[in-house]
DNA sequence: AAAAGCCACAACCGCCTCCAG
DNA sequence: GCTGGAGGCGGTTGTGGCTTT
């Protein structure tokens, strides 16, 4: 024997509601409250279950709802509730006044766990994702102790596991610290730890999460980055570069650095229209080779391509010291 | 210009909890 | 204490609009 039906389902409408319909809920709940849920359909001359009429009411139509963009305030206590309740989506949206569990239930899923993620964010344990854990603790020991060539080659090691904004993002972080080495060189040359005062820029945030340091965007700490890219500096990285490098994304990993894109999707968006001869790239494909035309492709592979030349090149900070 | 793909969000489904009888 | 109905809740789906190809 199965459960009863909250109502008959026979004869009621289901699908969007019509701006007829919520006319007649809201000018019967105005009137009357809305009583029992399960009566209410009848009593209001609409065709529709009670649940159906409660959501509506609840998420819809309740004049205290508060519409439009969710603010960083907002989405900041969202992401700080959940730390705490989880998925209790009516407990979060009791803090929140006019917005409800359905909209932050959908606003958590279309876009905060996105966020999450590509910060380096496990969306439920809210602690750095175990599979960057590795590439953090190398970069953490890239940046603040170790001998940097060695550890270059491990990061060109564990390379397969990033994906092409992975490696774009880590690019332009690395050549940010870079400038940061640089700079603090050129204005104090008699300071004996520049780790230290790396230490010392950037946001304790970002020191003590090597993970979250991984993944953020160089714009989030554009306060430490006040300085232009000086000519010295890219006259060292044309030598190095010794030829072999593409320069179209070594200029682009310098602009990127520099703000000059206000993400690392907008920075890729532009590869094609900074990249000065677009090649496509070969894939083999069991029995032929193919030459694969697709932009997303291309884009990726350059990306790829680079990263192998960039990466040694940005790790070592020796011609700074 | 049309088709395909993607995304955001309203709405539904089914399980759970509460509480009156 | 037990039962069953009502409401609450979280997960999932359907759909319309926008973007990309």
């Amino acid at each position: 024997m199965g459960r009863v039906p909250c109502c008959d389902k026979n004869g009621l409408k289901k699908g969007p509601w019509t701006p007829e319909e919520d006319q007649k809920l809201i000018d019967y709940i105005q009137k009357h409250g809305h009583g029992t849920w399960r009566t209410l359909p009848k009593n209001a001359g609409l065709a529709r279950c009670g649940k159906s009429c409660r959501l509506r009411w609840a998420n819809y139509l309740r004049p205290d709802i508060k519409r439009g963009r969710f603010s960083f305030e907002e989405e900041e206590t969202i992401i700080q509730l959940h730390s705490v309740l989880g998925n209790k989506w009516s407990a979060v949206a009791a803090h929140l006044p006019g917005r409800t569990d359905n909209e932050i239930k959908n606003y958590w899923n279309t876009h905060i766990k996105k966020r999450l993620l590509r910060s380096g964010i496990d969306p439920v344990t809210h602690r750095p994702r175990l599979d960057l854990l590795n590439l953090s603790s190398l970069l953490n020991t890239v940046l603040f102790n170790q001998p940097a060539r060695l550890d270059a080659l491990r990061l060109l090691d564990i390379k397969p596991q990033l994906n092409t904004h992975e490696l774009l993002r880590i690019a332009i972080n690395l050549m940010h610290q870079k400038q940061n080495l640089f700079k603090h060189n050129q204005v104090q040359e008699s300071q004996p730890n520049y780790y230290q005062t790396i230490s010392q820029q950037l946001p304790s945030s970002l020191l003590y999460n090597p993970a979250q340091f991984i993944n953020a965007s160089p714009w989030q700490y554009n306060e430490v980055n006040s300085f232009n890219l000086s000519e010295n500096l890219m006259a060292a990285n044309s030598k190095a570069s010794n030829g072999n490098m593409e320069q179209p994304m070594s200029s682009l990993l310098y602009e990127a650095s520099n703000g000059e894109f206000s993400c690392e999707q907008n920075l890729y968006n532009n590869l094609d229209t900074k990249l000065s001869r677009p090649v496509p790239s070969m894939t083999s494909n069991n029995s032929s080779t193919t030459i694969n035309n697709s932009k997303e492709d291309e884009k990726d592979s350059y990306c790829s391509n680079l990263f192998d030349f960039h990466i040694p090149d940005l790790l070592d900070t020796n011609e700074f010291i």
